[in-house]
This record gives structure tokens, C-alpha cells and sequence, in this order.
DNA sequence: ATACATTAAGACAACGTTGTCAATAATGGA
DNA sequence: TCCATTATTGACAACGTTGTCTTAATGTAT
């Protein structure tokens, strides 16, 4: 039978109130008093039982973060940090896949939402918050953290924050690190047509070629998906190509690993036959031989900086409600270099 | 405001009492009655308030998963069924990255463990159950469900189940796969000393060089821990030894990509040159130039066969408590051949 | 010295459920 | 028909906190 504060009241011979004061630190409890609890909790064994706290401040000091089922960055290098993040703000992480289309998923998500009363919720990418969690979410006047492509935030709602993904400048920044290079047959590996962060990253890419006075030859954009198996069938169509590229940007890097491979299975060599440049920077990329050229998109820290949001938000501390950017930046590994003319 | 049970009570014209025997499926009412408290439920969008209902049953309806810092394998398809099992439990998982070795991972838990009051733990591998979670579980009386390496189970404890990763099998099966090939001058890359999971691992390559009556030479025996790091470092000595290996075995994949790296960064031809096995098979592994043979380590069925076993014990069902043997088994893709010559 | 603000502490209700027990109605067997 | 079950329902306490209100003691400015 764990202790509760009655227990630990008696031991201090004071009222259960005086000791709820300083477990939350309240002011006007006298030094000596603070100490006596102090030494009973301790005594005892002592922690608040959070159903119980949670039932009368109606507040669950809980959030969720939402992911993409498909999400492939391992749990470990994300997690531990939001992890310690939300422990030293005396919350609890919640994590929950959730992707739009499928009801089932929506059902679930709505369970959730109104049967889990979490404080408050962080949206991912690729996956960015559709119509029905943001108005599920104002309903019950729950804030929302949006991590989405720039540009896409919606204005006047009261409960919505936005830490911004810069997609199209990470987009600009490899196509730009390719023409650089001497290459002028690029192709680009699009992700799916329903994401912002796939458009934006395709419009990054077209700007750059257009002000660098490039056509795109039609055939060189490829769908691709942002999976590993999208990316392999797409290269495999590109090589096959009678005017293949040099170099492709692929919008995601799952797809990348997905064009590295089907390129050194039918025998190519990276870079030499040909330059391949990713966008997301997994933990995997740094792994695959060669190691792959990549836009970096700092996902750990869009995360951590989504959270910190969420917790000022709920604190009513002040805060920006501007969103808050966080540059990608070009990571060079081996699988770029000049063109093999 | 959400509704609660009195509104509903209300609206239906009955008592709390009532719906709440509804809510929960008891016997004792009425099928007019239930249907009136289910319309009830839907026209006021009732969802019950789950911080009340474990304050009054002294139960959290919340699981953990204790996983290591250092898991490597990609969040979503871990999660996404683990989710959707405890979600059909009427549960809720939580994740908590644990490493036994750093007091701070330890104090945590410790205040976890008091504090969330979870019904039950999972302990994963590679970071087998120690003895301080196991007495700290022991001591409030939380079951735990341990994926453990076989033959480390400790008997005569009650709250203890077992799922049994079978290391040694794994480990023999990939030994025996190198061998078949022609490899006689075989090395292997240890994991970490003080895991159980990596010992089983070495005296599983061990037992079957021995067998075949191969003698292992001592340098080809390399610390590696179960990183890229790792495996990039000890192949690189492996490989600028006098009489250098023809085949790796690696005690993780995350060592054998790291050996891969290396391996080709020197100009090696993988298969020709130097074959590569692996262990786990990360999802990564199946990525890499080229797909890296390796033993299928089934961590998705471990952990669902666990969070089961789990929830068995917390109903009270009939289930048995030997531990659950899931086989190994190899993979072979394209990092493995006949040994050049 | 008086009035008033501040500090320190406690009594008690409330949060929204479920468990216990009692009350009443319906049913079945002798 | 009557009594013993069983089915159906509700009243009320309890769970362990925090919020509100009250009280008493202690300063502080006039």
C-alpha cells in the first residue's frame, strides 16, 4: 500500500493541506514546518498519485505527439531528449500514429482526444495537421504545435503554434549544390502529391533550375513517394532513360537510400556515373556506403523546440507566437561529386 | 465542458450507478435501459474521465516499455502495432528509454515507477531486466514481462514472465551459414560485455567453430558494442591484419553496417572480398549496398508476444508461464558469399 | 495603541468515477 | 399462493488530491 498524503500529514503532525504546499512549493509555509514534511516524505516513501491530481486540477499533465506511421528515424535518438524534456517539466509523452486517411486512424485519434483529455498535442511532419485534428483539437480548446512547411499556417486560431520546417530553401540548397557542381541533367524524385512538405520541397528545386536557366526534362521528375521502394523504382526508370541524368535530388531520404541502391545494383558508381542528394538527413544516411549528400532537417530539434512551445503555452508563460525556423543545411557525404563528363 | 457520467445519467433518466454498469459492460441491465444510457452516451458525446476511474479502481490502465537509449530500429513499425494492440486492451503504452549502468536512468525510473503506478512493465533487449528494476518492481508488486536472452530467467519470482530471444541459436545459425559457403578464417565482432544477449551471441559462434573443429584465431575476436561506430573501428583492424578474415560474423547489424562502411571505404568488393553476416536484422539492414545478410531477430513479434503475456497476467487469464520461444532465422541477402578464390 | 495587511495553517468541499450495500421488482419452484 | 431466488436499480461512500474559505498569529503603518 503505497503512502498517500495523509500518511505522510500525520507523520508530520500537520493537515494534508500544509503538506500539498509544499509538494507544489506554495508560498506561506514556515521553514521549519517545510522541513519537517520534507524529512516525512522521505520517511514514507511519498509520491502524489497523479489520477488523483489529475482528476481535481482537471488537467491530465500529459501530451502526444502525433507521428506518421511510416516515420523512420529510430525512436532512441528522438525520444530520449523529448523524453527528458517533458520529465523535467513533470509531464508525460504520449506518442500516437495518425495519418489522415484512414478512418480508422481518425477514430481512433477522436478516442483519444476526448477520452484521454492530453493537455495538448504536437503535429509532424511529413504528416502535418489536416482539417479534421485541428477542428477536433478546437473543440475542445486543446492547443496544437504544428511542425509544418512554412507558409502553411492557418491565422486567427487561437490554439495553434507553428515551428516551421523550411522545405523549400533545403530543396534549393541540394539543387543548388548540384548545379554547382557541373551538373545540368538533374532529375528530382517528387514525394507525394498530398503533402505540403513534398511540394514545397518540388518547387524548391524547380525555382533553383529555372533561375539558373534550366528546362527539367519532363521525364527527369519522377514520382517517388518517400519510401526506400518508391525511390529504387523510380531510379530504376531514370537509368533506363536514353538521355539519363547525372544527378538526381530525391525529396526524401528513404527514397534516396531506395536510388543508391537500384544505381549500384545495376553496377553503377557512386558518385562517378552518377550524384544522388537527399533531403532529411536519417540517421541511416550517414550509414549507407557511400554515405549520403543530404539536406540535414533538424527533426530533433523542430521536436524539442514544438515541446518547449507546448509547455510555455501551457504555463501561460510569455512567449512568441511567431513561428519559429530553423534552417536546414546541406550535408555533404560521398554520394555527390562532379559530374564524370 | 465534457460531458460526465452524471449528464449522461440525466439524460438517460436513470442513475450514475446505472451507466456506469452500462460503460462496463456488467450484467443487471435492462435492455431497454442499456439502449436509452447508450443513446445517452452518443447524443452527449460522453467519453468516460479515465483520471477518475483509476483513482477509484487504484489502477493506471497504462503499460511501459522500457527500451534502450541505444534502439536503433525505426519507431513507426515498432510502435504502430504495439499501439494498436494496447488500444484494443483499453490501455494506454507509454515508452521509457532505460540504461542501467547511469544513476540518473535508474533515479528516474525509480520516481516512475512510484509515481505512475503503471500495472505492468516490458523489459526489452539488448538491455535485460537488472536486478534494481527487477527488486524495484518486486517491491510494489508490478508485474514484469522480461524479453531476455534464454536460460537467464530467474525462478520463484511471481511477477516475472519471460520471452525468450534465442541468441545463441541465432548466432549458430549464422556461424554455420558462413561455413557452408567455404569460410574457414572467420571473424566475429562481440557486443557489449556486460550483456547476456552478446555473450550467448559470441559462445553461440563459438560452439559451432568448434564443432567444425576450426580453431579462432584471437585476433579475429573484436570488441565492437552494438554500434556503426563500433563496427566501422574493428573491421578496420581486422582488415589491416597480416592474415586478414574472409567472413565476418557481427553480434548486432548496427556493427555490421559500420563493417560494411569500412570494408568498401578501404576499396573492398562486398561479397567478394569479405562476407558480412549480421544479427537483428534492422530494417536498415535490408537498405544498405549491398542488403546485408543477417539473422532475423523477430523484435516486433517479441515485444507484441510480451505486451500479450502482459496483459493476460493483468486479466487474470489462463496462460502459461513457460517462456514463449520465437526462432530466429537467417536472412540472406547480398553481403554473404563464397570466399574469393 | 489601533487598524489593517500579511503569514501560516487547517477544515471542508469538489473532482468523476467505481464498489458496497440496500431496496424493489420480477421470476420460478413447491 | 407463497417463499426463495434473481434481476434491476439506486443511494452513498470512497479514492487522493487541490481549491476555497476561514481562522489565528504576526507584523506595520498610522
Amino acid at each position: 500500500m503505497p503512502a498517500t498524503i495523509k500518511d505522510v500529514a500525520r507523520l508530520a503532525n500537520c493537515s494534508i493541506k500544509t503538506v500539498s504546499r509544499v509538494i507544489n512549493k506554495e508560498a506561506h509555509v514556515k521553514e521549519e514546518t517545510r522541513n519537517r514534511v520534507q524529512a516525512a516524505i522521505r520517511a514514507s516513501g511519498y509520491s502524489p498519485n497523479l489520477a488523483a491530481r489529475r482528476l481535481v486540477s482537471r488537467k491530465s499533465f500529459a501530451v502526444c505527439i502525433l507521428i506518421y506511421p511510416g516515420f523512420t528515424q529510430p525512436t532512441s535518438t528522438v525520444l530520449n531528449r523529448l523524453l527528458d524534456l517533458t520529465y523535467e517539466e513533470n509531464y508525460d509523452l504520449y506518442l500516437q500514429t495518425y495519418y489522415p486517411p484512414f478512418p480508422r486512424s481518425r477514430r481512433k485519434l477522436s478516442d483519444f482526444v476526448s477520452g484521454r483529455r492530453f493537455d495538448g498535442y504536437v503535429s509532424t511532419p511529413p504528416c502535418e495537421a489536416d482539417g479534421f485534428i485541428v477542428s477536433l483539437l478546437e473543440t475542445y480548446k486543446i492547443p496544437l504545435v504544428q511542425i509544418n512547411p512554412l507558409g502553411v499556417e492557418l491565422e486567427g486560431r487561437e490554439n495553434q503554434l507553428f515551428v516551421a520546417s523550411e522545405d523549400t530553401l533545403g530543396a534549393q540548397l541540394a539543387t543548388r549544390h548540384l548545379l554547382d557542381l557541373g551538373h545540368r541533367k538533374i532529375a528530382c524524385l517528387k514525394g507525394p502529391k498530398n503533402m505540403r512538405a513534398s511540394l514545397q520541397r518540388l518547387s524548391g528545386f524547380r525555382s533553383v533550375m529555372d533561375q539558373a536557366g534550366l528546362q527539367v526534362n519532363p521525364a527527369y521528375l519522377q514520382d517517388s513517394e518517400f519510401t526506400f521502394d518508391g525511390g529504387y523504382t523510380a531510379a530504376q526508370i531514370l537509368m533506363r532513360l536514353p538521355d539519363p541524368p547525372t544527378a538526381i535530388y530525391t525529396a526524401s531520404d528513404g527514397s534516396a537510400q531506395g536510388a543508391l541502391f537500384a544505381a549500384q545494383e545495376a553496377g553503377l558508381h557512386i558518385p562517378r556515373d552518377l550524384s544522388i542528394c537527399g533531403h532529411d538527413d536519417l540517421l541511416a544516411s550517414a550509414h549507407t556506403w557511400p554515405g549520403l549528400t543530404t539536406i540535414h532537417q533538424p527533426i530533433e530539434d523542430l521536436l524539442e523546440q514544438a515541446l518547449r512551445l507546448l509547455f510555455n503555452r501551457l504555463k501561460g508563460s510569455e512567449f512568441s507566437k511567431d513561428p519559429i525556423h530553423l534552417p536546414p543545411r546541406l550535408v555533404v557525404r560521398g554520394s555527390t561529386s562532379k559530374p564524370n563528363k
